[in-house]
DNA sequence: GTGAAAGCGCTAACAT
DNA sequence: ATGTTAGCGCTTTCAC
């Protein structure tokens, strides 16, 4: 292979046009103190040439890396991505970040991270060792890991910490789970229902108990018990149906179930199914996450949107923008984007109501 | 900010080993000339300090940058995330490939570049000079993009082309198109179908003629004509729509159709409720792809499975194989990952067949 | 087998 | 406003 170097480097730019490294340097940057005469045949050589700066190179020099590390949960990805069930977390994620990342002349890079794992840390500080990242984004639930902020935080790399609003570092975004459990619980209060059921999410994430007390707060506001209403799931298929049955068979069932998430949504729209209930004539039904699957069942599903795109690419946009101007210049206050409620066939009036 | 430096580097290794950077280097990359003793001593070091090498560093003194860059077509790409039909391509694309490199100590980088656009080659140029990537995998239709694949020769860059059989540098990965085609025409005839409809793909890939081609020679093999049974489409929903009017009201329509992507069968399935056919009872349907959502269709869909996953899994592994053995160490013929025939319910003999 | 020296492409700090 | 200098962390000669 032979060790190929820069077809063209900042030092052809500058004997092309005739000016020291430091001046093209100045213009690619667009930093001031250069004349325009200057500027201008700079950057007619830098276009004449097709010059493109190594990131390598400005890395090393100490500058930016012009990356941006997106961290996912490692178990939770691979079996997702193996299940092939149309879940498009890590769609909406890569191309929702990349897209503004390549905006600003990054790039950004997925990686995997055990959840439960000693290693944890040092897989943290070996993809930072190796690449250097001028940001890092990490989701559920790594953000709300206190030995993984921790290490972000010791290495001063700005960090957005997606669905959390633990302290410790970083920046927060969410989706406003709770205003969102809210409106999916008046929504269907709306349509006359009294008994509105809940599934929890893994307790394991944060965002799973501020959903459960959207909907305890919202049912209060609506001058409804929520006794009995509650089950806990973990976000998967099984534990769905777990939870659905143990609201639908007990003595006085829900007429409306909010379920926080797809997976979980689908298991109770089959055990629906199976135990005779037709959906949403007898039994409503509001999910969470909106992946595509959900605009293919019988009935397509009322659902809460999660704007996972808007998010990952907001927290690249921050984050961008707390490097440029210096490490602490991150928003103090959660930054939310708020989820949407996508109103399809799941949901109807209870049974018996005018 | 305040530049920052690599928290441990290969001299602090080397201090703390009391040895050289080289037998440190050395140690790092398995080379011989290294004595045993020396070896784990170093190595003692490295895992005592937990020290990584920074890509940025390893690339600039000219060896490899541990990044491979997966190239997709910007407009599709783009298109299929924001429809959120549950094409998980990416997906796949992704983290089968992704998985593979970090097996090998790499970083999969993910770029979108146009494909009707005179700045392609600029666009690749750019992305080659700023990440100086070890290995490019182009999907269609770059794949037989000469423009760019005449670049990367150029610029001697092992890259593997999916989904194309074209000469003109690279090396090339197909699931077997025509293979996959003849499987599933074979299996509708072998259902006893005897008018077995094929939509064809966008005529921009080189695999939508391959699809055709297998399904042609196969219905030669079973002894079945092929007039009148063949619709273009270019993969959308849209052009399935035509695509399947124009094969189910012509006069002597198939009973079955194969369709070169779920888009299209999917529009297939829809044209055919609406004409009042029952599949399978009165029209088999075969899809290509195996998307998430073609097992939520009512039925769900029999289909063609396209190993994604491994196929881009492949090209990394090849990719890094090539680096490691040098430019021309790649496969000289075109490495095949054979399709799968997923059965499902949208295939059954033909109306009146005993 | 091991080490020392040179330099990759770029930028920060310091001249001028 | 512009140029010069000194590295960044690593690998590649080449010497021993």
């Amino acid at each position: 292979m032979g060790r190929r170097r820069q077809a063209v480097t900042i030092r052809h730019v500058a004997a092309d046009a005739g000016v020291s490294l430091q001046t093209v340097s100045r213009v690619i940057h667009n930093e001031p103190n250069v004349r325009a005469e200057l500027r201008e045949r700079v950057q007619a050589a830098i276009d004449k040439l097709g010059y493109v700066p190594s990131i390598a190179a400005q890395r090393m020099s100490g500058s930016r890396s012009y990356l941006i590390l997106a961290i996912n949960d490692r178990d939770r990805t691979i079996a997702d991505w193996r299940a092939r069930q149309g879940t498009d977390w890590v769609d909406q994620m890569l191309l929702g970040g990349m897209l503004e990342c390549a905006a600003h002349g990054y790039r950004m890079i997925f990686e995997l991270v055990d959840t439960h794992s000693a290693h944890v840390e040092r897989e943290l500080l070996a993809a930072i060792a190796a690449l250097q990242p001028d940001g890092v984004i990490l989701t559920p639930p790594h953000s709300d890991d206190p030995h993984i902020v921790e290490v972000l935080a010791r290495q001063h790399i700005p960090f957005a910490r997606i669905g959390s609003l633990g302290a410790g570092g970083g920046f927060s975004l969410t989706m406003d789970d709770a205003g969102a459990a809210r409106t999916a619980t008046l929504h269907l209060a709306g349509l006359g229902h009294r008994r509105i059921g809940f599934i929890a999410g893994s307790p394991e994430y944060a965002l799973s108990t501020w959903r459960v007390e959207g909907w305890r707060a919202a049912m209060a506001e609506a001058g409804l018990a929520t006794e009995g209403l509650l089950a806990e799931g973990d976000f998967s298929y099984a534990s769905g149906e777990q939870a659905a049955r143990a609201l639908l068979e007990g003595e006085e069932p829900p007429t409306a179930i909010i379920a926080s998430s797809d997976q979980m949504t689908l298991a109770t729209l089959e055990t629906a199914r199976r135990m005779g209930l037709e959906v949403p004539r007898q039994l409503s039904l509001v999910s969470f996450d909106n992946t595509p699957i959900v605009r293919f069942t019988q009935p397509p599903l009322t659902a809460v949107d999660q704007p996972i795109a808007e998010i990952s690419a907001r927290a690249v946009d921050l984050l961008i923008a707390a490097k440029k101007a210096g490490e602490d210049a991150v928003p103090a206050a959660p930054v939310v984007v708020p989820a949407g409620l996508v109103e399809r066939q799941s949901t109807a009036p209870p049974p018996g109501h005018a």
